[in-house]
DNA sequence: CTCTTCTGCAACCACACAGTTGCATCGTCG
DNA sequence: CGACGATGCAACTGTGTGGTTGCAGAAGAG
């Protein structure tokens, strides 16, 4: 249930979230919703770079947009995180189940 | 408890869990552990491409080797991804009750 | 002992991408 | 209206890195 309106595949959501400057991005976000140009007052990079960063985590789902006049804020999604970071639970808890068993059947040789 | 000998950041770890091949060999060792060299057979790519991308698995502790004979097997490491799960939910719960916390605050203007 | 095969190291190529500068546009405030 | 500040698009640079080939050393298999 919940289908997930946009499902971006596991790994476009990891390399989205394998870099220092996005994560410096989402923090900022954090502490309330900004437009990229007031992200580049407050990042050590320019708006550019900030915006492209943003395009990314849009991308992904990490991030949404809102309009405020002429500005276009930035708002981030934690569930987005939540979702992969269940994904990854999953798909490790089986991989280490199979690696117990696999010890279980070599025990009992 | 459980002092994590190596704590990769999370941006480490999910820079490791961002690129399509790694996902390749960490399902091929999903079925079981293998060389390098036995890898490189089920996938299309060389044995040294594949051996720089376990050492990045490696490295943040997504793998762990046990030498067999002469040849180095892989195994990978299901509580590795757990634990950056867990992580990253936490820091995508913590936003989005941020988020709840704010819309509530607005509607009560 | 010899041949095979598994490993490691190093150099090299090529593409992706983070970051920059520059310009053009458009809304908004004085 | 004019100026400032916000956005968007495009081109360029440079570094990181995924991938390759090549070679040399060790350890089993015959």
């Amino acid at each position: 249930m919940s289908p997930d309106l946009v499902d971006p595949s596991v790994v476009e959501m990891c390399s989205a979230l394998g870099d220092e400057t996005r994560w410096s991005i989402l923090a900022a976000l954090g502490e309330g919703d900004a437009s990229a140009s007031a992200l580049a007052r407050r990042l050590p990079v320019t708006r550019q770079a900030i915006a492209k960063h943003l395009a990314v985590l849009h991308d992904v789902g990490l991030v949404e947009t809102v309009q405020v006049g002429r500005e276009v804020r930035y708002r981030v999604v934690g569930s987005g995180l939540s979702a992969t970071a269940r994904r990854l639970d999953a798909i490790g808890v089986a991989w280490d189940r199979r690696l117990a068993s696999i010890k279980q059947i070599a025990e009992n040789l």
